[in-house]
DNA sequence: AATGAATGAGCATTCATTCAT
DNA sequence: AATGAATGAATGCTCATTCAT
């Protein structure tokens, strides 16, 4: 009866938090296997073990848990970003930390792969504000890789491209080759095979390779089937 | 009493394939304002100006006139893939013929924004049948453009490359460009200047310029092979 | 364009009656085979090959087709019961007339089983009109084989019996058992054996035999098993 | 703190099972009026009170509480049969208890004419899940008293008749004289006297009565075998 | 905080019937 | 007479959300 603030023994009831955690990662199965509409509330507490009416003590509507769900994922995405953009070192490790990015990001997809196609697929034309959080989103990393470039074409790392165009550009690239990869993994190379594709593609696009300078590291040969000629 | 065409009275009733046609631009309309979720049958109904039931007796179910308005925008797509493609003209026009379809790939995204909004984004998640016709699309393009690209590197045009992995990262950097464009206008160029930058960024990446052109090598047969067939 | 009533080759158009009895046969296939509700006007039509428009031509409503196919049906049975009663033979074979009308019901039964589910079952709840028209049905045969009851009674040929109750009776007897029959025929000896055990436990009801009297024709044995004492 | 049943608040919300047992009742109401295609799911909501989602909480489908109703009434039937064949008394009074189980089993019906009709009648031809049902009743029914019969044969009680056709011969005797008389009472005699009629005409038929009481031979065991269990 | 029964608006789909040709 | 496209009322069922306990 008194407000005795005791250690909880393992099975007393949860936080309000832990609660809200164990919602979320509930709505993020459900979300991930059957998509958002034909994913109940009833699924989602039933997966978190609680009562549907515990449901609406944590969050207002249905949408809010999957704005939740989708946050997170973003999350890990942008924060990889930042550990890219955070680490300013010298401008001659950014094809470095460029390609660490992109291993990392790819792992996150391959971990997730549910998780990403929900985000990248079925979030759109769910309603404005969700449609709004994504746009931000891609906005976002797009306007930091834009700046990273800007960066890179001031330093004369890169030759002058539209930075904000590259960029969006960029992440379709990645986005699109990480979906097919998820879908048929068998037409793929590993996966460091790909990013480092994926670099190179990026740094020199289909030019043919005459002494071509700067390459990261020398790790990128590219996966691809030697030239015969 | 020969196949004069008659102009139809004002009231006579529409062929089968008009009121079809009917049905799947207002279904068009409501699903690209309004998404698959949010749209009724009765507001294809409404919107094509006929009574519910009639919806039924062109199609099973809801989703099939779905089905019918991507398979329309996808086919939009594929027809300038195939224009491409089907011109087996002489290697050196290989780029122009891929600018122009860059051109016309553009042009019908920022025609059909919403439609490609659609295409693009609701789609997935919905289905099994539909996930595996958009699948199909996807796998459909990038292996047309996979050949193309095995057939530049046989010839010595574009250095050697993972074909299919290429193929789908330029069909993402298009697309996702082409939707940030869409959504956002004012931050990029005109549509031929993004085509042009989008063909640069393939064909180049981020290289710095040295004396490149934007064809390769003027004329780059050289040190190339001939073709085999 | 004249009037002459010319003899129709095979193939011109049927007459009105033609068209109606074909309608009425194609209702009745599918009735039997779906029962009422789950025959739609369409299933029907298409049966017959015409046009769903057609229907309306010769019914009113789709419970006019089904009147239709059950005053057939029941008009089997009463022309049965009337070639009965008719022969105004001697009261002596009363019996030899009522077995082989018992015979004949039971083919009819067993020609056309489903039909006899479907009169005998599905029939009810439908509408008013129509419970009255299979209670009239009913009435009616139980209110001649009473009349002949209380004639036989008259005769002296049987014991005085309430002769509308047993008229009844004996209808639910035979129904019941030739349902049975049609849903399980390996439970139950031959038609023919059927039809002499009704017979006798009409006639003879349960009683031990004790130098019973008339019995029809002494054709009827009985089918069971002898008994062992 | 003991037992003591509460008496319940009028506001209180009923238990589960006295929400299903409302639902039940209104259904049975909402059938037995307008036979089962004829009742909403709405109607029998609004017969019992609440709103309809509440219905598919206690059933998957309209369907399902159709099966409970009927099945409730065949309970009804099925304890009757039970109560005569459970007291394994002696042989004498087969016939007694078989006359209680008639006077009970009629009065079933006039109590609940409408189900009477709606389980008798309408319930065929629905489905087969429905079907099998009924017809599992009816064979249930038919083999305890042909179990009964044969019994009863072998003490020498009555004639050696076969003993499934028999039963199945009797339900329907009976069934259909109920139902009659549930449709006109006025053609008919009481209750009791028709319990009586018919136990009469199941024992002797039409045959002459010839000094036959209603009990055979008196106490007819001098011919008979002794039971065995 | 937690529960889970109750709610009722909402939607896809069916099908008897009509009617212009 | 025949056609078959069109109609629209009707209904079973779902599920996000509420609320009394």
């Amino acid at each position: 009866m008194a407000a005795v603030p005791r250690i909880r023994p393992s099975h007393e009831r949860p936080s309000r938090d832990e609660r809200r955690i164990t919602l979320v990662e509930a709505a993020r199965r459900c979300f991930s296997s059957r998509g958002y509409h034909a994913t109940t509330v009833d699924d989602i507490t039933r997966a978190a073990g609680v009562a549907k009416g515990t449901f609406y003590l944590y969050f207002d509507e249905k949408r809010e848990i999957y704005y939740e769900v989708i946050r997170g994922f973003m999350q890990l995405i942008k924060d990889i970003g930042a550990s890219i953009a955070a680490t300013s070192a010298s401008p001659l490790d950014l094809f470095a930390r460029a390609e660490q990015g992109a291993r990392e990001l790819t792992q996150v997809f391959l971990d997730n792969r549910e998780l990403a196609r929900l985000a990248y697929r079925e979030s759109m034309g769910m309603d404005p504000e969700l449609e709004r959080m994504i746009a931000d989103f891609y906005r976002e990393i797009a306007q930091v890789t834009a700046r990273n470039l800007q960066g890179a074409i001031d330093l004369g790392l890169i030759r002058p491209v539209h930075p904000l165009l590259t960029a969006y550009g960029q992440m379709g690239m990645v986005e699109r080759v990480l979906m097919a990869m998820v879908d048929d993994p068998d037409s793929f190379p590993d996966a460091d095979a790909v990013v480092r594709e994926l670099m190179r593609l990026s740094w020199e696009g289909l030019r043919l390779d005459q002494a071509s300078g700067f390459r990261p590291q020398a790790s990128g040969q590219g996966s691809g089937s030697e030239p015969e000629a």
